[in-house]
DNA sequence: CATTAAAGTTAGTCTATCCTAACTTGAACT
DNA sequence: AGTTCAAGTTAGGATAGACTAACTTTAATG
């Protein structure tokens, strides 16, 4: 009764008791989800590069998810997750998401410090708190930054969007999501009112990777195009043809 | 730059730098803490007891919480915080109880489930976002089980309350605490109203460990004496002199 | 004051997760 | 086809935290 009879009988747990994951576990699968949006495979070195560890720690992690059917690996050919791992992995992206807007909704939180403290409450949030979570700031459909929030279910909006790097001049565009990982940026970003929901339009891009003039909400500003691939957007049909 | 040259020179984390501690280690504090209010020397068995370990577990990990200062241990003597320990208790028990007054206060938690939540999110979540809860619900002095908040600087209210299986036959007194960890007990007590705030008076006391007797809020039953052990309150003194 | 039971400790293991150093594979380019 | 380099793997270790089994202290008791 000491709780470390971990090397229990693997039949017991059955199909409904989703298996308790460690954090780090729980982070692999959210990264491999990340930088392969589910389906493709993810090569050792950017997982290992994204966790921020070494390749060598990730190659060994990986042979025992396999093992513990959580994706599939193939020596020297990178990892898949398998329907078990993406389930895991949307699970607790969920829970990110849902504790992002919480913090944000409820407590007030700065949209460029939610990241930082949801990526460790995921791995301590029980599913209630995560459902009251979500009741109590109305059920949200995306985090702060616009990243869209899985089901319960865990089901979630794939949609590809746009860069505002890749939008042309002229065109008229709604800000749908932006990178939610470096705060020095999503402040930047939140000075210009580059936020999910704003509307901009692009009036020229320089050549040679030059800077991006737009105006959002009636103001004039550039950015570099480094800072526009970070934007995700959807472009205004209405606005469709630049005038020129 | 792979985070993990734990083995630093201790000399650089200096007075302010509070040590990052891990989650074990902070219960492990706020036990002795708990067992010993701070100041009498707990024994390893009974920390074993309280945490759930095995004793030579106790044995080992105290010798590493001596040797980084949080405690001072003598074989065979069992253990006391040091200065430093204490402090570190009572920033766990902070969060530990500010977490349950907010999940109670914002989010309607039932009390016999907001001890649980808050043992694991008490390792997660950051400074700001404990007083930023303490703050959505009025920096609160107790939790919902009537337990005293530390202060942000580390101060707690030690007063020793009586228990009501301790107060005599026609005193009355006001419930100011009860035991949070069993769920089923909280949820017996919640149905009979028996909570910090209620007002009681002692109607009788069987003999031989026998039931109590007693009035909450108009209503008359009758607990036994281990349940009532469980219970803190403070004797209102108008009502102090027993009829009979 | 010798015995003994309870309390506590040491020794030796185990698992999870990470590391570094050294080796192997695969693919691209002569 | 042979070389080369990046990508990936294995081997060997470390650390934190926990366990069991066996041993030692302390303290109580006749």
């Amino acid at each position: 009764m000491k709780g470390n009879k971990r090397a229990h009988l693997s039949i017991a747990k059955s199909s409904f008791e989703e298996e308790a994951l460690t954090g780090p576990v729980e982070d692999y699968l959210k990264a491999i989800y990340a930088l392969g949006r589910g389906s493709v495979s993810v090569a050792t070195n950017d997982l290992a590069q994204k966790l921020d560890l070494a390749p060598a720690s990730v190659s060994g992690m990986v042979r025992r998810l396999a093992g513990q059917g959580l994706l599939s690996y193939e020596r020297y050919r990178g990892v898949t997750l398998t329907e078990a791992g993406r389930r895991a992995a949307l699970r607790t992206l969920r829970r990110h998401r849902v504790i992002e807007a919480y913090l944000s909704g409820a407590l007030d939180y700065p949209w460029d410090r939610v990241h930082d403290e949801a990526e460790r409450l995921e791995h301590a949030a029980s599913d209630e708190l995560v459902d009251r979570m979500a009741a109590a700031v109305g059920e949200p459909v995306t985090d702060p930054h616009g990243a869209p929030i899985p089901s319960r279910e865990g089901d979630m909006d794939e949609t590809e969007y746009l860069s505002l790097a890749e939008l042309g001049a002229g065109y008229g565009a709604r800000v749908v999501r932006v990178s939610d990982e470096d705060p020095e940026m999503l402040r930047y970003l939140g000075e210009l009112e580059i936020m999910p929901g704003a509307e901009l339009v692009v009036i020229s891009k320089a050549p040679y990777e030059g800077p991006i003039t737009l105006t959002v909400s009636g103001t004039m500003l550039a950015i570099g195009p480094q800072l526009a691939s970070q934007v995700m957007v959807e472009p205004l049909i209405d606005l469709e043809a630049p005038a020129h």
